[in-house]
RNA sequence: GGUCACGUGGCCGAGUGGCUAGGCAGAGGUCUGCAAAACCUCGUACAGCGGUUCGAAUCCGCUCGUGACCUCCA
C-alpha cells in the first residue's frame, strides 16, 4: 500500500505527506471574494480541494477545513459603483456593502451545494476578523517590519528579504522586483514598490471602514488569510491551497507576514491548482471571457450550446489532474456529460447485478485484472490526487460490468469477493471521494409506478405485434425526456432526463 | 522585458526511460420488430532538429509555437 504524496509548490517536489499533529490535518483554502458572481474558473479550486478534503478524511485524518470569505476591501458592484458610494445619496439608495456581500455569499453557497462540495468546518469572514488583523499588523510593526505612512501601513519587503527567502514560493528574485520599480516613479508612500499594504487608509467615499491605531481604514488584501488561518489552524499548519495565480503576490505575502509575526513559515505543504482556459486563454475577469456558474447551469451564455449539470462540470474538472490547465469547450463538456452518464449507469447496473456465490473466479485472469483496477485507485489518489487516473480505472470496469449484464461475460467469471470489491470501489472512490452524484433527480416512486404501467401496456402491444402503439408510447415518452430501453431479458428500463 | 510552465492521435486528456491510460467522436460487426443502450474489433500519436542511452513522448541542448505570473484575479 502506497502512502500519500503531495506536490508541494514551495519545494517544487512531490513529498510524502506527514501531518504535524498525528491524525489531524489543518487545511486552509483561499475562498471567494464576494463582490461578484463566481465563474467556472472559481469552481476548480473548490472542487479540487473538496476532493483533497474528502480524501484526507477517507484516510482517517481528522481534518479541519477552513475556507474564508473575503468580504472586506474595495467593493463595487457592476453598474452600482462610484455614484452609489457617494455619501449624499439617500441611505436606501446607497450601495450597502453588507447587502452586496450577503447576496453573493448566498449565491456562492448555492453553487457549492450543487457541486456537492462538502462544507468547510470553518468559513471565517474577513469583516469578522478585523481585530485579529489589526493585532497582527501591530505585531509586525513592533517587530520592525512594517511602517505607517499617512494612516496606511506597509510591509517592508526589502528588509524582510535581507533575512528571509522572499520570492521562493513564486520563483521571484527580490532584486528583479526592485528594479521594476523604476518605471513607476513617484510611487506614493511606499519605501519600495515591492512593499505591500497591510492596512489602507480609507478615503472619504470608501464605505467599508474600521477604526484602527492608524485611523479609519480597512485591511490590506493579504493579511486576512494570515490572521484567520493562524487563528483556526495554528501558526504552522499543514496544507494551504488556492489557485496558481495567487502564488504571487498573495501567498508570498502571507508567508512574509506570518514569518515575522510568528517567527516561522506558516505552511508545510502549498498546493496550487492550475487555471481553466477558454480558447487557450485563462478565464478571468480581466480577459472578459468568464462564464458564470449560474450561466453554466442555465446554458444562458452566448458561448454555451446547452446547459450543463453541476455534476458534469465536476466530472469534467476531475478528469484532469489539478495541476494541468484545463481548456473549456462545449465539445469537452458534452464529452464529459456522455462519459459520466455511461460510468454512472455502469455503477447502477453493478448495484443491481446478482453477485455470484462462488468463492473462486471462473476467469482467473479477468478476476485479477478487476482486482488490479480497483486496488490501483488508492495508489493513484496517493500520487498527488490523480483523479484522472482513478476515473480511467473505473471506466475500465464499465465494459466488464455491462458485459456481465449483457451475457458476454459469464456470471461466475468473477468471485464473490471481487464483486464486492468493485461495489466498494465505486462507492468509495466515485461517490465518497470524488463526490459524484447521479444526474437524475431521485423520484418519489409515483413516477416509477406510472412508467411501469406504460411499460406494461407497451409490452402487451408488442406481444400483439402492435408496433404502432408500442412505438407511440416510447416516442412520446422520449419527447417528455424519458428514455425507454428494452432489455435483453424482456424487461424495460428507463432513464429520466 | 524578466521569471516560469506547456506543446500528446479528429477533439479532450493521463503518462517523470522499455510493459505504448481513459473519455468523446468516427469505422466495421454482434444483439434487436425497430430504436436506444450494451458488447467486440479498429487508430501505434507524442511541435521540429540534434544529443545522451542497448532503448525516449518521458533526460539534455537549440529552434518554433502557445500560455501564465510580474497589477485585482481561483
Amino acid at each position: 500500500m502506497s502512502e500519500l504524496h503531495i506536490y508541494n509548490s514551495y519545494t517544487r517536489e512531490k513529498e510524502k505527506f506527514v501531518p504535524s499533529v498525528p491524525g489531524h490535518v489543518g487545511l486552509y483554502v483561499c475562498g471567494p471574494t464576494v463582490s461578484g458572481e463566481s465563474h467556472l474558473g472559481h469552481a476548480r479550486p473548490y472542487i479540487t480541494f473538496d476532493v483533497v478534503y474528502r480524501y484526507l478524511t477517507h484516510l482517517g485524518y481528522k481534518v479541519r477545513y477552513v475556507r474564508n470569505i473575503t468580504d472586506a476591501g474595495h467593493f463595487e458592484e457592476e453598474g452600482r459603483e462610484a455614484v452609489d458610494k457617494v455619501a449624499e445619496k439617500a441611505h436606501l439608495e446607497r450601495l450597502e456593502p453588507m447587502e452586496l456581500v450577503q447576496k453573493y455569499t448566498n449565491l456562492f453557497h448555492w453553487g457549492m451545494r450543487l457541486f456537492n462540495n462538502a462544507e468547510p468546518n470553518i468559513e471565517p469572514t474577513a469583516t469578522g476578523h478585523v481585530i485579529e488583523q489589526i493585532q497582527m499588523i501591530q505585531d509586525i510593526i513592533d517587530k520592525g517590519y512594517a511602517y505607517e505612512v499617512n494612516g496606511s501601513v506597509y510591509f517592508d519587503v526589502k528588509k524582510y528579504a535581507d533575512k528571509y527567502p522572499y520570492g521562493k514560493l513564486s520563483g521571484r528574485k527580490i532584486d528583479e522586483l526592485l528594479e521594476t520599480t523604476r518605471d513607476l516613479d513617484g510611487q506614493d508612500e511606499k519605501r519600495n514598490k515591492v512593499d505591500f499594504a497591510l492596512w489602507k487608509k480609507a478615503p472619504p467615499e470608501h464605505i467599508m471602514r474600521w477604526t484602527s491605531p492608524w485611523g479609519e481604514g480597512f485591511p490590506g488584501w493579504h493579511i486576512e488569510c494570515s490572521a484567520m488561518s493562524s487563528k483556526y489552524l495554528g501558526e504552522v499548519f499543514d496544507i494551504h491551497g488556492g489557485g496558481m495565480d495567487l502564488q504571487f503576490p498573495h501567498h508570498e505575502s502571507e508567508i512574509a507576514q506570518s514569518t515575522i509575526a510568528h517567527g516561522c513559515a506558516p505552511v508545510r505543504y502549498w498546493m496550487h491548482n492550475n487555471m481553466i482556459t477558454i480558447n487557450g486563454k485563462k478565464m478571468g475577469k480581466s480577459y472578459n471571457n468568464v462564464i458564470k456558474i449560474t450561466e453554466l447551469f442555465s446554458g444562458n451564455h452566448p458561448m454555451l450550446e446547452q446547459a450543463y449539470h453541476p455534476m458534469v462540470i465536476r466530472f469534467y474538472i476531475l478528469q484532469t489532474h489539478y495541476r494541468s490547465t484545463l481548456d473549456f469547450s462545449n465539445e469537452a463538456l458534452q464529452a464529459s456529460e456522455k462519459a459520466f452518464r455511461r460510468l454512472w449507469e455502469a455503477y447502477e447496473v453493478l448495484q443491481k447485478l446478482t453477485a455470484p456465490l462462488n468463492n473462486t473466479a471462473a476467469d482467473k485472469e479477468l478476476d485479477e485484472k478487476v482486482n488490479r483496477f480497483c486496488n490501483e485507485c488508492a495508489d493513484f489518489m496517493n500520487d498527488d490526487f490523480n483523479t484522472a487516473k482513478v476515473l480511467a480505472n473505473l471506466f475500465e470496469l464499465a465494459p466488464i460490468i455491462n458485459g456481465i449484464k449483457g451475457g458476454q461475460i459469464k456470471q461466475d467469471a468473477l468471485s464473490a469477493a471481487t464483486y464486492q470489491l468493485m461495489l466498494d470501489t465505486f462507492k468509495t472512490y466515485l461517490v465518497d471521494i470524488l463526490g459524484m452524484q447521479p444526474l437524475q433527480v431521485q423520484q418519489d416512486g409515483k413516477i416509477d409506478k406510472v412508467l411501469s404501467l406504460l411499460a406494461e401496456i407497451r409490452k402487451d402491444a408488442k406481444a400483439r405485434k402492435d408496433y404502432a402503439t408500442s412505438d407511440l408510447i416510447r416516442n412520446k415518452l422520449a419527447e417528455a425526456g424519458v428514455m425507454l430501453k428494452d432489455e435483453k431479458d424482456g424487461s424495460v428500463s428507463w432513464t429520466i432526463e
